[in-house]
DNA sequence: CTTTCATGTAAGTCAAGACTTACTGTAAGT
DNA sequence: ACTTACAGTAAGTCTTGACTTACATGAAAG
């Protein structure tokens, strides 16, 4: 299972920040790390957890590591959501759970 | 914002499975607790986070608990990556036409 | 009304992980 | 080469939270 890395990653929200704040472009670890309440070496871990996630991509760019949003963390989170609604019977079932639970 | 919750309650994996063991049918906590590793304390306390998360409810029957399957809490998980499907394709374009094609 | 079954709650333990401050490595500038 | 800037890694601290056992609550059954 894949949503795993990604489901924890996604709920740190120090990471969610991160990860947000790469929605409006491409970044380096300095630029995530000014302005922000955590030190810079917090970023880069936080930064390799969403990396592991397949949430981010990271491109060298001479001294830099310009990191920017990848998209496959969020097809498998996309796609296990998709699945929960495809078994649409669990759900609105106050009188339907008056039968028995067992058979 | 009530992606935290969800999120949290999501990344893990013993909440996980239960969350997914109500997809089937609503269940009692016992039926939850039985056939599992953890004790049943330990699936009313996930419970009651999952609770929280809007992602389960429950409805007292007698002397039971039945649980079942709240899709607010994944409405609310869909609406947050629907958003950011559509600002992760505005960042990739930027950062397309940002850079010169080098090859 | 006392007992029993099904859950929730309290209290405490223990590991995971989110931080910090060093330190290391590497690329560019002088 | 030396220095400076940027970023990853190591090591250690401290909080969070997932789990346990023990107890409390409340509804049905006898």
């Amino acid at each position: 299972m894949a949503y795993q890395e990604v489901f924890t990653a996604l709920a740190d929200p120090t990471r969610r920040f991160i990860f947000e704040a790469l929605r409006e472009r491409p970044k380096t670890v300095g630029e995530l790390a000014g302005g922000q309440s955590v030190s810079r070496p917090a970023v880069s871990q936080h930064l390799r957890v969403l990396k592991a996630a397949r949430l981010v991509g990271v491109e060298p760019q001479g001294n830099r590591r310009v990191y920017s949003i990848n998209r496959e963390g969020l097809e498998a989170l996309r796609h296990y959501l998709d699945r929960f609604w495809s078994d649409a019977f669990s759900a609105y079932s106050a009188e339907v759970t008056q039968r028995n639970p067992e058979k």
